[in-house]
DNA sequence: CACATATGTGTACGACTGTACACAGCCTGA
DNA sequence: TCAGGCTGTGTACAGTCGTACACATATGTG
């Protein structure tokens, strides 16, 4: 599993990776493969599962260090990019599964998410922001926080992880969307919208 | 290149396609191949091209077809998802590429995406909406407006294409999106935010 | 100790891969 | 009419692929 991260960490799409190439980078020869995973999208799988984990630390380092709320987009929005530099590989995987891989890995990716908006639902709940919203409400705008995060995962992973400008640079437009977002939500219902 | 649509069409990750593969699903002997690409990559970067065309149809059609504000989002989201049932492979590969694929291509993508930000800054000038914000604002709003459709993409593409119940309720759900936008756009720095 | 279980090795095979080369038919402009 | 450029064909080759099988070694449990 290292070694597939390593080789999509390298710019390799995890689709194109072959068993062979796999055990190659992990030093190992190709049948002890078959020690391990059914094939390459069992492999994508047990993938997710270690991704799963990945997103909870991140969670727990958030809800530790957001206190109060005033600054819990930039808190927020800063964690999650030293996170993601922290573990690009495993966010690249992130972000190519998204939208391609098998249909397991992209249904399990999508729950992970699903997972992290419902979380996200009850921080807010419990904070007490957001508490004009229906259940329903708060969640479609959790929902769309978390796809605007994950998106900004995509411009994230393509500059060099040493370009501090650059990243600066997302970290602020990402946390503008938020902002955007949350201005959006503290009207809702409110004014006809 | 119809060949390589087709068979991301049928769920197969361009990455991972193969020459020979996508010769064979053409009819053509491999060979014939390097006729007119010189590799996967190129035949790749000729499909954003072919990609950009579909999007300006697209365009052109939501310009023809929103008339009055108020009904701006509504609409606009039922043309993107009739153009994206109608080339569901293009858009297909259009989300691979978001996040996957050869660096050219991503590029490709992305700069398809920015000049769909430029346009729809020029178009919401000229019906005189969000007047009240900044170029600046104004393109960040409009980039959220395309990140959030574009990320609807993968919800969309997961679904059966004839499954209409679930894609009306997508619809919905990404024309929702868009109003806590532009909500929060017309609330932008005239409340603190 | 002996034994079962987990992991890695070596060899083998047939299928598939990208690509090189020489050749054949078609279309177009002079 | 004919020369030149596109496009497609056929053959060929070396390299890679997934996977099967028998075997070796380590680890931990009775």
């Amino acid at each position: 599993m290292a070694a597939a991260l390593e080789l999509v960490g390298k710019g390799r799409h995890f689709a194109s990776l072959g068993i062979r190439e796999v055990t190659r980078q992990a030093g190992v020869v190709p049948t002890s493969f078959y020690r391990h995973f059914r094939n390459m999208d069992d492999l994508g799988l047990q993938l997710v599962d270690e991704l799963g984990l990945v997103l909870r630390r991140m969670m727990r380092e958030a809800r530790a260090n957001v206190l109060q709320a005033d600054k819990l987009i930039d808190e927020s929005v800063g964690i999650f990019i030293a996170h993601v530099l922290a573990n690009r590989s495993f966010f690249t995987f992130m972000a190519q599964g998204l939208a391609g891989g098998s249909r397991a890995v992209q249904e399990g990716i999508r729950a992970e998410m699903r997972f992290f908006v419902s979380e996200l639902v009850n921080d807010l709940r419990r904070l007490g922001l957001m508490s004009h919203l229906s259940e329903a409400d708060l969640e479609l705008v959790c929902d769309l926080v978390v796809r605007t995060v994950a998106f900004s995962l995509t411009d994230l992973l393509s500059v060099s992880p040493d370009d501090d400008g650059q990243i600066g640079l997302m970290r602020r437009r990402t946390a503008r969307f938020l902002q955007v977002i949350f201005v959006g939500a503290g009207h809702w219902q409110s004014d006809g919208a």
